[in-house]
DNA sequence: CGTCCGGTTGAAAGGAGTCAACTAGCGTGG
DNA sequence: CCACGCTAGTTGACTCCTTTCAACCGGACG
């Protein structure tokens, strides 16, 4: 079942209306499986800002920056990355359309990590303050901004697995894998895609140069694992990429 | 200015009433810094289930375990950690009394990671859904919960920045540092204290091996930077070891 | 008193990084 | 339209940091 299966499935949900909702934000497309029902999704729509176009390299805010809004992607990909005392970039995750960003925001009232968009994306505005707000009259909005936050802390406890006790390969099979996994979910192919980043930047957020990432890609064609021209990827064989990820297959 | 000095400088605090209420959970060392008065402090209380002590070496809960309590920790010391698709460990986090634990689960409904205690220790349940209810009434305690979610988000991603651009040396000034100002900010030495947990649970923190803890750590000492005496540990050159953790200092 | 466990230290091995040369694609401007 | 230069990416050779393997130490405990 698609996540657009299970929005339907919500009572009272037409594709008309998944339309005309979705199209007005992505933090939609996260509420509706959740168990809103049509009028809070209107109260949501009161409360959000514009949207907002970011060019590719574009920066949609910067460390440092006051928070004030949290970020719904609706098209598009971004990359958020901390600055090191040292000057040094670390890429911190690669966000697509149906994320929100800035969460990490909260805790001080300012940016800790900067977002820039990886092409030319859209996202909408959603304003802290009046979400917070909204959350006190609305359990079910409530709940799920909190497991979106859970998720986070999740996702980047997996990255820190990733980087803790993996080999080369076995990260770059990884990030594949959980690629693959997220165009799927948003009913996408999860075998045929396009790297929105570059070779650099893959590296950066893996914690390898940019040389091993080539050589893995090199590697994974040799071995009839993917197909590679460019940016497009094509997986060739999904359960061999997910043995590796899990380290059942040892990679040599 | 210490967190202490912070508290009592809240309208109506005593250093009785803070006695009274911190004994009771740490959640409210938490909590008095934000701003909540005495009357929320009181409905807080309220919702805070049972004490529960765990052994060294004991689980407060395991992967998999469904959620319904978070744990404040009122005394003690615990890891987290995740188990890798092979099986091997990887500690996500060494928490502190006056730190919360659980946060991950909310998104799925169970526990993501395990928590051990690494001495004896003492925690709070604070029931999920009685608090998430309190949290509509209590901006300001809803603020404040969001805020400690967001810094775990944080936490997290500075643990990204030392595993994915760190060399060792450098990882393992920073775990230093890291531990010396979160006993500070308790009021405790930020120079001298002891390591709750053994070579391997840091090695494994930070992606490195038992074998390179040992040797960081003589040569720590060699340099004159600490001294060390089984987990003892006294920093007897704080500053140069920040700038090492900066990545100012180049060591060799 | 022997054994076990956590920790230390040394020597060798290996995986990823560094350095460097090279290629391909792309936009610009003559 | 082609030449040029720029950027992104690839590939090879060598280096080096961390791991691995192994021996050893010392305190706790039965």
């Amino acid at each position: 079942m698609t996540q657009e299966h299970q929005i339907l499935a919500m009572p009272g949900m037409t594709v008309e209306n998944l339309r005309a909702k979705c199209a007005t934000c992505s933090m939609h497309q996260l509420c509706l499986p959740m168990g809103l029902d049509m009028g809070d999704m209107d109260k949501l729509d009161q409360i959000i800002g514009r949207r907002r176009k970011v060019v590719r390299g574009g920066t949609l805010f910067r460390i440092g920056d006051p928070f004030t809004n949290l970020y719904a992607i609706r098209l598009g990909h971004f990359k958020t990355y901390q600055i090191n005392a040292n000057g040094s970039e670390q890429v911190t995750g690669f966000q697509m359309a149906g994320e929100l960003l800035g969460m990490d925001a909260i805790s001080a009232d300012r940016h800790h990590c900067s977002a820039e968009a990886l092409e030319d994306s859209e996202v909408c505005e959603i304003p802290f303050s009046s979400l917070e707000q909204l959350l006190r009259d609305m359990p079910t909005l409530l709940r799920h901004f909190h497991r979106m936050m859970s998720q986070e802390i999740t996702r980047e406890q997996s990255v820190m697995l990733l980087l803790g006790n993996m080999q080369a390969t076995q990260r770059f099979a990884a990030f594949l894998v959980n690629l693959a996994s997220r165009y799927e979910a948003r009913g996408y192919s999860a075998t045929a895609f396009q790297l929105r980043m570059s070779r650099e930047e893959i590296g950066n957020y893996l914690g390898l140069t940019i040389e091993s990432i080539s050589r893995l890609l090199a590697k994974f064609k040799k071995e009839g694992l993917i197909r590679v021209s460019n940016r497009e990827i094509e997986v060739l064989n999904p359960t061999k990429l997910k043995a590796i990820t899990a380290g059942t297959e040892v990679c040599n």
